[in-house]
DNA sequence: AACTATTTATAAGA
DNA sequence: TTCTTATAAATAGTT
């Protein structure tokens, strides 16, 4: 449009290029924008002018552009990943979400390796370290604690149980003692014994939570 | 362009909705490729339709969408950081890639003080801190073992000199008391006496060095 | 998809 | 940069 000329090559005038490109640079926001209003579409558009000048424009439903730049990102790894991503549940998410973590930790650790830190910085790294494996075991102990505290008190709710049936299992013997005769009982097949009512084994040593987690 | 009808609205009807969109699409790319080519400028253009679809387009002066996305990112923390970066040589890029890594080594920190370890996980990331703790320490001595190797070489090449020298001026004291007389040196006010040729000091204790870096 | 009456974008000039 | 205007280009409605 416009009078005459049509061909779409670089234009060697700076001066002119200049004017087409701030005409054109509107043009086309212009057209990016209804395109988005009219067809409910979200676009995002980065234009770097020559000169290295940014100029942007993304569609208003959207909050910013790197809302939309995560968007494609997105897009393009489920296009090289295919329906792999299909198969994954919260738990596999999890655990992706840790290895991550442990992956940037290691990178991190290699990039130690590759040279480049001076003394001092490998003296703020080793206690930035050890203040991380502080508040690791700390978090174990605390783990480990509240396990051996609900284990325990399973272990005191049992002997208290024990201790009301050996209670009740006396009561019965001390009943049957005064009955005086060794006629056949009301319930013959049942025989209260429970064996000795002594103390329990409260070592966590074979315990099951215990052998799964190590 | 077209007939009748202007107003900029979403349109209601989804197949001539669908229709505008090929339609002002196919516009909207065109544009952008001559703008790109026109004016010598670099773009990307993210479009997602409304049930989606991403199509996407990139100036062909550039290898790839994710180029451009980082140089928008580059582009706009400019914006924000201001002209700070610009008073940046390479020396403060390292450092400030080291807080970049400890920044992250924290972030991971925190993930573990929001909860959501199970205890091997935690076993995991303590043997890794732990491994992570020894490379540092390793890293540490050998830089330390390579300064005071470099210390002591340059203490030994002192020590080389010093003795050259005091054999020169015991030389020199044999000859002049050869000469057997007081009288002026063609050297007058040149004392080569350099105090007792004994041993030197060797511990790094207030070298400038340490000093400077702890 | 293709057609075409119209609207819109813009090249050149001021 | 911005405005104007002649003209090229895009496209809405239709087939």
């Amino acid at each position: 449009m416009g009078r005459g000329r049509t061909e779409i090559k670089r234009i060697e005038n700076p001066i002119q290029r200049q004017s087409t490109f701030y005409k054109r640079r509107d043009g086309l926001f212009k057209k990016a924008r209804e395109l988005s209003v009219l067809c409910d579409a979200d676009l995002l558009l980065l234009l770097f002018s020559s000169s290295g000048k940014l100029y942007q424009y993304h569609s208003p439903s959207v909050a910013s552009a790197k809302e939309l730049i995560e968007r494609y990102e997105v897009a393009t790894q489920t296009q090289i990943r295919g329906d792999r991503r299909l198969e994954r549940n919260a738990e596999t998410e999890m655990v992706e979400k840790l290895c991550d973590s442990l992956e940037r930790e290691l990178r991190f650790m290699k990039v130690d390796e590759g040279q480049q830190y001076s003394l001092p910085d490998l003296g703020l790294l080793e206690h930035n370290l050890e203040t991380a494996i502080g508040k690791v075991r700390v978090e174990m102990d605390r783990k480990i604690g509240a396990q051996i505290h609900k284990l325990e008190t399973m272990v005191r709710d049992r002997q208290q149980e024990r201790y009301g049936l050996c209670d009740k299992i006396a009561r019965v013997q001390t009943l049957r003692g005064m009955e005086a005769d060794g006629s056949a009982s009301s319930t013959p097949g049942l025989d209260l014994r429970l064996g000795t009512c002594s103390s329990v084994d409260t070592s966590l040593g074979s315990s099951p939570w215990f052998s799964a987690h190590f």
